[in-house]
DNA sequence: CCAAGACTTTGAACACGTTCGAAATTGAAC
DNA sequence: GTTCAATTTCGAACGTGTTCAAAGTCTTGG
């Protein structure tokens, strides 16, 4: 049955992918060879590259994991949750919990984001859809704020860019408990809710109007009609 | 005699530096091995490995080169050059000018400084001096604006890390002379300016004192004494 | 001119990520 | 039950960045 067959390759990929997450963890993701991996698992070098391309590609996978992870705590939490500072904390909050342990991974992943020619990237089209998930958890959080869809698409975009510079820091964060990335979301918050207040009353509508342009043509935005792939 | 002996050495150093750097444009720093390098430098891998610690030595060999051209072309210009906005842009558009045709270099190093424990970052005392030459020019650019020179800094600090945004936005910017890159930056600054003026009133003062402490606890400020040295 | 020490050069060797062709296994069709 | 194509497994082999110990060269002091 075929159905037999891609459960057992799906189970065996998950074998792998849990192995490897294991050494990562243990060992660091430098530390930890294809071919650790490969024999942890119990089976050989090149098979763990049937199910995945690449060292990094196991890595990515976790990212996926982490972004699904992302999505769901936030998505049941946030109705129950009010105030601007809150919704923004919970959303910032619950992907430096998810992360916090793996700052090796996330430098990984930042490696290969920052490689030209990467399928990945953010300002790929391949990235789009990752990027897009992850700003529709900050528009969310931002339903509160009474102002246009644009608006507040462009605001959940550079949210999601300060998310960036959260994982930055954290990768450097040597602190016990990563407590230095904590206190500067948690701060940084305090400092940004009041100006996003501004940002969405009519005098922040000019401002925000032009950033928007100027993340649509860096293919930061998504594309408002699919209407124009003329060459 | 020794400065011979020295002089020497740093003639070689040269060489292959000169060596690296055009092979790397023409191919590309990964298409590049150490032994290309040391082929075409005329000597052995070994005596690459005398002079360079690692393949992306070189290219910090290579940035430290653009910083010190950045800093030379910048400070010539500056007293020369009047208005908040057309200073600002001498200071970007002279760095993008500059490293604009080696995107994959930038890529190379970008990726080293995402990588944890690593020196050269952003966040580590031994890259401290490189983050404080480069944000020096933004301060010396903002000039114009009356206000304090800690305010100043701030700003400065803030304006270096839109430039890094730059840097990544070059990174994958494959568009004809990166025209899209500088588009960036000549809107982002037309954007900027008015803020940048509005900060540096007494409105913005308080802000502006907030956001110093933030990144004087993460260490992207100077220390201001170095009277605190008790570990 | 020689000896001692430092600096420089060398290429073999190592460990790694990745590729590849061939062998083994599987499931479906007859 | 046999056959066949597809899938999966395997480990040798490749090219890479980097290390290292041995050999070579040069400088200095006598």
């Amino acid at each position: 049955m075929r159905g037999t067959l891609r459960a057992d390759g799906e189970r065996k990929r998950a074998l792998i992918y849990d192995t490897a997450l294991a050494l990562f963890r243990e060992k660091g993701f430098d530390a930890t060879t294809m071919r650790d991996i490969a024999k942890s698992a119990g089976i050989s070098l090149g098979s763990a590259y049937h199910y995945f391309p690449s060292k990094v590609a196991i890595v990515f996978a976790y990212y996926e994991e982490v972004q699904d992870a992302h999505e769901e705590r936030v998505r049941k939490k946030l109705p129950r949750t009010d105030g601007l500072l809150e919704r923004l904390t919970l959303v910032f909050e619950t992907k430096l919990e998810l992360v916090r342990r793996d700052r090796q991974l996330l430098g990984a992943i930042g490696a290969t984001l920052v490689q030209p020619g990467n399928e990945l990237s953010a300002f790929s089209v391949e990235g789009r859809d990752f990027l897009q998930r992850s700003v529709a958890l900050f528009d969310a959080a931002l339903e509160p704020l009474a102002t246009t869809p644009e608006a507040r698409r462009t605001m959940a975009l550079l949210l999601w860019t300060a998310h960036l510079g959260m994982m930055l820091r954290l990768v450097h964060d040597d602190s016990r408990g990563q407590k230095r990335t904590k206190s500067l979301v948690s701060r940084a918050l305090t400092m940004a809710v009041p100006l996003l207040q501004l940002a969405a009353t009519p005098m922040g509508a000019g401002l925000l109007a032009q950033l928007r342009s100027l993340l649509e043509e860096n293919g930061l935005m998504p594309l408002p009609e699919e209407t124009l792939s003329e060459g």
